[in-house]
DNA sequence: GGGTTCTTTGAACTAACATTCAAACAATTC
DNA sequence: GAATTGTTTGAATGTTAGTTCAAAGAACCC
């Protein structure tokens, strides 16, 4: 049902999906969806935590396979932006970013998100600046802050269809900084 | 009237904001709304254009004081993240997105936006290219369209209320990573 | 099987807005 | 100043979607 309710926005946008919307893609009807749920909120709730889990998850395993800090940044920086700007995960991502101002659940889903990316290239950055692969211009954290914002800019551009702004672009702005703020070359 | 919708869509939401709300801030009543705009979206265009076009005249006038490449950098940078999250430009322009997808008119102001942005950026890097100034690390056109996009995803987390991320801090990875991409020092 | 609780449904009800429009009002023209 | 055109209003109407709820159905327990 949550899984239902993610189509049904991605599906009609985050402002105009109705009850119904989410009940037929459910397959059920919208008092079902109703009595599990009184408070619709709730349910936005619980697609922004399964949609930032499940795109948190994504981005650890798209590194899993790679055993040095260079393979794994370069994994990290390819998963990094959507490839199709039909991207499920990343439309519902910056959905939600609407919701953050008015209700707190939806601001620390986002603002832990955050901080969860910019830890894990935190980690590949030491791991890197370690065994002298990378040697960063400024503050680890600084580079991950930096790497993680740049990601959110270029991923809103592709989901809105910038047409100056192709997911190929995109892959390939992010990957030029990442090469400028490691000195790691790929 | 424009000004009005746009003070309305920011106190609300986009999503929310009701014919009455747009005519309650203009003084008239909503029967005048719709005899200027029967097809309430030409408003929202309007609108969007309007902020578009306010958004990048701030831009340009805040490096028109400053002489040298390295000068007009610095207060390009400044001007290039909101300093409050209420800042109603900025809210606006991110409300616009949503509707960039449904409409070819809202895509296009996008687009420009992020050309004209990309220009700007371009003219200075060049020009402090010439002069010795920047020693840029990449193509000009890739270091400019990294820090529009960079702005841009600060601008979101600090428009969302990310309480990992602050008017300030979001400034400062945005000069920090200027300071790698063009070799500049402030 | 009988009883109890949990689920599901869809028709009826309600609330919130958008939209229409006749009438009043203002401005402009000749 | 009469006629014409442009503007504003707000009450009436229509539409859409949220919400309630009684009744039916399923599942479970004893």
């Amino acid at each position: 049902m949550v899984n239902a309710a993610g189509r049904a926005i991605a599906d009609r946008g985050l402002s105009h999906v109705r009850i119904k919307d989410i009940a037929d893609q459910a397959g059920m009807s919208s008092g079902s969806v109703l009595y599990y749920y009184p408070e619709l909120n709730d349910l936005l709730v619980e697609v922004h935590h399964e949609t930032v889990d499940r795109y948190y998850q994504q981005r650890v395993e798209a590194i899993h396979g790679d055993a040095s800090p260079s393979d794994q940044l370069a994994s990290a920086l390819a998963a990094g932006v959507p490839h199709d700007p039909d991207d499920l995960t990343a439309r519902l991502l910056y959905e939600m970013h609407a919701l953050c101002e008015a209700s707190p659940a939806h601001a620390d889903l986002m603002t832990s998100l955050f901080d969860r990316e910019v830890a894990l290239y935190l980690s590949i950055l030491e791991a890197g600046a370690g065994t002298g692969e990378f040697t960063l211009s400024t503050s680890p954290n600084q580079v991950a802050r930096t790497l993680v914002a740049l990601e959110d800019g270029l991923g809103l551009h592709v989901v809105s269809r910038n047409r100056s702004m192709s997911p190929t672009d995109a892959s390939e702005v992010l990957r030029r900084c990442a090469v400028e703020l490691t000195g790691c070359t790929f």
